[in-house]
DNA sequence: TTCTGAGGTGAGTGCTTACTCACAAGGATG
DNA sequence: CATCCTTGTGAGTAAGCACTCACCTCAGAA
């Protein structure tokens, strides 16, 4: 087995261990045994248990792949309505997903705010420079539309308080028992959604006929909903 | 010193200590240190540490008695109004409070959801419980008045996605460096209301007229405030 | 005064932790 | 074949952990 490889494997196998256990509840043992080797070869790859773990948080700052494809649309209002859709779905997916790797990452970053936050920002400071624009210009366009209204001075900050809401809802979820047991959840992203766009500042009409003529129409919702 | 004040003394040590670095995080030394007594002693008082932790979730599961007073009020738009306001306010104060214990609750708080969540679910459960009959009628009572239009058929969803969103926006602050700087954030509180209000559905007007009603006219802001 | 039973200590206990090191297997190069 | 070097191991080590125990102090009852 080459050097590179195993480092992979290791740093896959130590993310999953921090992410469910935390730093402290994670120990190199237990890493070493879910990467399947011994802890002396652990050792020979990462000095220490924190570089260890530094280097799965760096390796985490680099920006959802599948996002950069939002960006590339067109500003509107239905890039809007598109854009926090995905959102949702993509936050609502992750504790059902087969994949753990979208749990950890959320488990990471919730840890990070009880820790330095430093993670935390390094991640909002590349969501923010990433869909900050196509975001600021599809409500302003909205708003130029007539399909919605103009909200206070910092559009931005209703984009973060879209994401609190959503990002707290997956949490909420992450449990094996969900924390939280929602009235009526079979349409709780629809709800989620509508939720946003209010909020924003989205007419109830430009919500509906957008929400309508993009999630009723298709089973094909799986196929454009896994780019968020 | 008596049994009793002891035993106090060492729970809102420990209490600290579980909040800031977490159940494996935290040392019984630790504890013992920050409550100036011997881990001889600390054993004394609890058999292990996992019950001492218990006991301090079972302790917070006590939902917050100032939340009571908010219960009391006439249902109405000016009372969801309130409700709102007062929560918002609740949640942005937490990372700056002095005392330390409504951060320590949040934290305390947010590592259930990392964890089994059995300590989120009581909470949720109480939270609901309490707030949603006032929060429910108080919409419909808005609808009614024409403050609102009808939105879906789970109201009781708006006010835990209002909560979600509250509290990320809290545990983003929690660190000493906030992991997000919003724009414009002295008026933070008013536009999270705003989105909040917007989001449940309330009208324009209604909120405009009800939230200057309330926040413009007060030094006095801060007492009324504190009821949270 | 003596006894008792609290509150309280600090030096242990054995176990687990992060981390080290001597050494082995095996493929490539001379 | 001998000499490397890389990949890999498992038995270490010292420190830190949760938890225990013999013992101390001292107020109040007998």
């Amino acid at each position: 087995m080459t050097g590179d490889l195993r480092r992979q494997l290791i740093l896959s196998a130590a993310k999953r261990c921090f992410a469910r256990y935390g730093f402290a509840g994670t120990t190199t043992r237990s890493i070493a045994a879910a990467a399947s080797i011994s802890e002396g070869l652990l050792f020979k790859h990462f000095p220490t248990k924190s570089a260890l773990y530094a280097e799965i948080l760096a390796e985490e700052c680099e920006a959802d792949p599948a996002l950069h494809r939002l960006l590339e649309l067109e500003p509107s209002t239905e890039t809007l309505v598109v854009l926090i859709r995905e959102m949702v779905h993509h936050f609502q997916q992750i504790p059902d997903a087969p994949d753990q790797q979208e749990a950890e990452r959320l488990r990471l970053m919730i840890t990070s705010h009880l820790d330095d936050g430093e993670f935390a920002r390094l991640i909002y400071d590349k969501i923010g420079d990433l869909i900050g624009p196509v975001f600021t210009v599809s409500l302003d366009r909205a708003v130029a539309a007539g399909d919605a209204s103009r909200i206070g001075r910092e559009p931005l900050n209703l984009f973060w308080f879209a994401h609190h809401t959503v990002l707290m809802a997956a949490l909420g979820r992450l449990p094996s028992v969900p924390c939280l047991s929602y009235g009526n959840a079979a349409d709780l992203e629809r709800q989620l959604c509508e939720f946003i766009l209010r909020a924003i500042g989205l007419n109830q009409t430009a919500i509906a006929s957008h929400l309508d003529r993009e999630l009723s129409p298709d089973p094909g919702q799986k196929v454009t909903a896994e780019g968020a």
